[in-house]
DNA sequence: TGAGCATATGAACAGATATGCATATATTAT
DNA sequence: ATAATATATGCATATCTGTTCATATGCTCA
């Protein structure tokens, strides 16, 4: 097959319908995005520290901070990114702002990931 | 109660179990770590749509670059963070190296990611 | 052995990111 | 209003990261 094997070993060729369905199963250019955005919230041992906490309770952001033995700003830093990705949610009550998890979907995929790397 | 409320609020000295419960569930320095660094991996979308093409079958460097439209050196730098986050695996046969996944897993991870996209 | 193909890898660079610092905003109490 | 406290945020910066380019390694075939 001269011309098809220009850049690239021709195995590819050799199984055409696999091509087709890598192209029926890729997600969307904004699915891909949004998914790789989610991990990448995940991937900061800070934020995830910060999930853990709120794992147990709500948290204002000073509770937050001493636990984890960080300054105030990088936590309210890490709570915005957070927060953007709608994993967590913010009340207010008086001067404090409590922080808790939106949904149990965070605490699945955190207790997936632990199940991977405990083996 | 004047020093306890030095540096914060106050608040947490309220339900102190709390922070007893963020102590004992907190995971150890090194699982939150390989933690982080598990979701680090899946935080990129060229890695994450590696690992798709992997979902539908096991495929060379070539293969993979082609139907991603990336180069050579770009998709094999990014399998060398797969395998060695031990997510991918690697068979040789010939002049082509084949990867497939390391174990389902993966797949289970990036689905639980996708539920919570899609919504 | 030498040519050619597939892959791996090191260096360099551009872009992203986590934190500290300074300061602004918001709420409460005096 | 003023002060004090809790939080948010813009900027600067040091570090990290993804890609490219050039080149090395590994395999096959003539």
């Amino acid at each position: 097959m001269p011309g098809l094997s220009a850049q690239c070993c021709d195995l590819l060729h050799i199984r055409q319908n696999v091509a087709a369905n890598v192209e029926r199963t890729m997600p969307s250019e904004d699915a891909l995005f949004e998914l790789s955005e989610l991990f990448k919230t995940f991937g900061d041992s800070t934020r995830i520290r910060i999930l853990f906490c709120l794992f147990i309770d709500e948290m204002c952001v000073c509770d937050i901070a001493n636990l984890l033995g960080m300054s105030q700003s990088a936590i309210s830093h890490q709570l915005a990114v957070l927060k953007r990705q709608k994993l967590i949610k913010a009340r207010r009550d008086g001067k404090a702002v409590f922080y808790s998890l939106a949904d149990d979907h965070v605490r699945t995929i955190i207790n997936q990931g632990m199940d991977h790397v405990n083996e």
